[in-house]
DNA sequence: CTAATCATGAGGTTAAGG
DNA sequence: CCTTAACCTCATGATTAG
């Protein structure tokens, strides 16, 4: 067995991840597993077993190398106390666990003292600037902040889950890193293994990978770790000071945090209480500029304008850093758990979302936003303009839809349907009110309501006098503005699946169309979790051509559905397929740079999995083993700029 | 083995009401 | 201004059918 303690918090956290019922069991053996086929990747589900089972093995042996600071002076529960209240105290997890790997755990002093001059280190202009306002100004009673920490969160000292949770939460980064660091490193000379080390670092510290690497992308290969260190630090930090600045409202975050997640320790959040409302309304008062917490979303949703609405607003000023080319286009949904679109809109140059609502384009809803740099004059949705009613989408449904049922649109296109026995119970309930009343007329308010609100829950449609169904496959694919057929041949489930998944074509378009008039003679795409291509559907539709694409979609359904529409309609340009976003290394994109003659458009939405209202298991947030991608979008589109030069 | 089927709320916002 | 209620959500995991 690993006589590393913090290998075995994170084989045993790990190994709790995968078999909770027998945790506390673990055996010896737990480093004979060879997995070797790595696929932490876009929407399929996921062999967590064998990852986990490979991480195992990874973490040992590494061990001695990689993580063996990590354990050799403190026992796992002062480690993970020490761990935990510099955590709550509002430093970065990763940032802390380097301090502490550094310079132990015995001296609470020179840990803060580190900690704050790493706060110090950073040079980022703006950033700066924020780390001076949040970390610096309340050094003088930072002490004794901590002490009050240090004595009111005793009682977490023995809290152990609380400490497997945060560590579970590292597992699946971890993980990542040390699998990839393997199949990566494993043929290469010891050069590029210093070369590299930094990555290594920076992984093991807690970065997650998509971090790491963007981080090195954007500082460059060869600059001190402390510098990546800061990078990244600061993006975590210059986001959680953007939320709350001082310790006492950061503690008031942490908590709120805690609280959600799990049921955590009730003392904890009686301390919350207390320190409730008042922090947030000075906060509101000193600070010059409304307090951006939370993303406030436009009501009616319509971003810069969508078309036949008055239009709001036409100019902005883009941040130097954002400006192309390439133009850039994200994609996500629009109710995240708090705090996402912060760090995404951080990551991205800064650039404000465009949170718009397809029900303005479509019939049905679909609230999304974007970050995008593309001009915002002279837009035009693409003719001829699709269906915006129920009735006109789907007009066999009008024949059968009672009165009272007031809906004129559509619901969110989801991943999943309505279940065969839901139409047969709301078949049931309607025709026992219909045989109740003496008249063949309504049934009762109580089953009126009943029945709406399960159309509404499942996205259901009339297609019978006492029926209603889920939509079909090909329906929702001209809801979206695909070609009819477009996901023929994929499975039911395949199809739901993918279209729940994808760009509204006219939504997105519409926001594509200025690059008609710029790219007259067609335009290279780098298109990143492609699905069912809806990128280039949209812009197959506006009538730009694509000259080359290359289409990162790991799904081979999806590969199969995009190759097909390709060859369908003709597509003279080039089309190649990855399957794996770690697989676009800097290398790659230089290779497609140096050969097209650079990207025009980087498009793309990453993963929501973990970030969506529906999934009721894993809403984890952008930290989320599949929603953390948005890392490599980050990644491989600031290689892009830097590549060519624009950064 | 793949594919289909079904049950499983929380979390957050918006709107209404007082 | 507050509270309360209504509303909606790019899903996951277990189970069954084929």
């Amino acid at each position: 067995m690993d006589s590393n303690p913090f290998n075995r918090l994170l084989s045993a956290a790990a190994y709790r991840v995968v078999y909770p019922e027998s945790f506390g069991q673990m055996d010896d053996n737990s480093s004979s597993v060879g997995s070797d086929t790595i696929d932490w990747n876009t929407d399929d589900e996921l062999e967590i077993a064998n990852n986990i089972s490979s991480s195992s093995s990874v973490s040992m042996s590494t061990n001695g190398t990689v993580l063996s600071e990590f354990g050799e002076s403190s026992s796992s529960s002062n480690y993970s106390s020490k761990l935990h209240h510099f955590i709550k105290m509002g430093f970065p997890q990763a940032m802390v666990a380097k301090v502490i790997a550094e310079i132990g755990d015995h001296d609470i002093d020179a840990i803060l003292d580190t900690l704050l001059s790493y706060c110090y280190l950073d040079e980022t202009p703006h950033q700066e600037q924020e780390l001076n306002d949040s970390f610096v100004k309340p050094e003088s009673n930072f002490e004794s902040d901590f002490s009050d920490l240090d004595d009111s969160c005793s009682d977490d000292q023995s809290n152990y889950s609380s400490l497997m949770q945060r560590i579970t939460e590292m597992v699946p980064v971890q993980v990542y890193y040390m699998t990839s660091f393997l199949h990566v490193f494993q043929e290469d000379n010891n050069e590029s293994f210093e070369k590299d080390d930094s990555l290594v670092c920076l992984i093991d510290m807690g970065y997650s990978h998509g971090e790491a690497s963007a981080a090195i992308a954007r500082c460059g290969k060869d600059v001190p770790l402390s510098e990546l260190v800061d990078f990244i630090s600061a993006a975590h930090i210059s986001k959680q000071a953007d939320a709350e600045f001082d310790a006492l409202t950061y503690k008031e975050e942490v908590s709120k945090k805690d609280k959600k997640r799990k049921s955590q320790k009730g003392n904890f959040l009686m301390k919350k209480k207390n320190l409730e409302k008042k922090p947030k309304r000075k906060r509101n008062n000193e600070d010059e500029d409304e307090d951006e917490d939370v993303l406030h979303l436009p009501n009616p949703m319509i971003g810069f304008g969508v078309p036949h609405e008055p239009f709001r607003n036409v100019h902005r000023t883009l941040p130097d850093a954002a400006i192309g080319p390439p133009y850039f286009y994200y994609e996500n949904v629009a109710l995240t758990p708090k705090g996402v679109w912060n760090t995404i809109k951080r990551f991205l140059y800064e650039i404000e979302p465009e949170f718009v609502d397809s029900k303005f384009f479509c019939a049905a809803a679909r609230k999304r936003g974007y970050i995008h740099n593309l001009p915002l004059t002279n837009r035009s949705p693409i003719q001829p303009l699709p269906p915006r009613t129920i009735f006109e989408a789907l007009p066999g449904t009008k024949k059968w839809w009672p009165s009272w049922d007031k809906r004129e649109q559509l619901n969110c296109i989801l991943t999943c349907i309505g279940s065969a026995q839901l139409t047969d119970r709301i078949r049931l309930a309607l025709e026992n009110s219909n045989s109740n009343s003496k008249s063949e007329c309504e049934p009762s308010e109580q089953v009126k309501k009943f029945v709406i609100n399960q159309c509404k829950k499942w996205n259901m449609v009339w297609t019978g006098k006492t029926k209603v169904a889920p939509l079909e496959p090909d329906e929702i694919e001209l809801i979206m503005g695909y070609p009819i057929y477009h996901t023929r041949g994929a499975s039911r489930a395949e199809r739901y699946k993918g279209l729940g998944n994808a760009f509204q074509v006219d939504t997105v378009a519409y926001h594509l169309s200025v690059l008609k008039n710029l790219y007259p003679h067609g335009i290279n795409v780098l298109s990143l979790f492609s699905g069912i291509g809806g990128a280039e559907v949209a812009l197959h539709r506006l009538g730009i051509p694509m000259k080359n694409v290359v289409s990162v979609e790991k799904s081979v359904v999806c590969q199969n559905i995009l190759q097909d529409w390709w060859e369908q309609t003709n597509q003279k340009g080039n089309l190649i397929h990855v399957s794996d976003v770690e697989d676009v290394t800097v290398e790659k994109l230089e290779e497609w740079i140096g050969c097209f003659g650079g990207f025009d458009l980087v498009i793309g939405g990453s993963p929501c999995n973990n970030l969506a209202g529906g999934n009721r298991k894993t809403r984890d947030g952008l930290e989320g083993e599949h929603s953390w991608l948005f890392y490599d979008y980050f990644r491989i589109l600031d290689g892009v700029k830097s590549i060519m030069g624009t950064n």
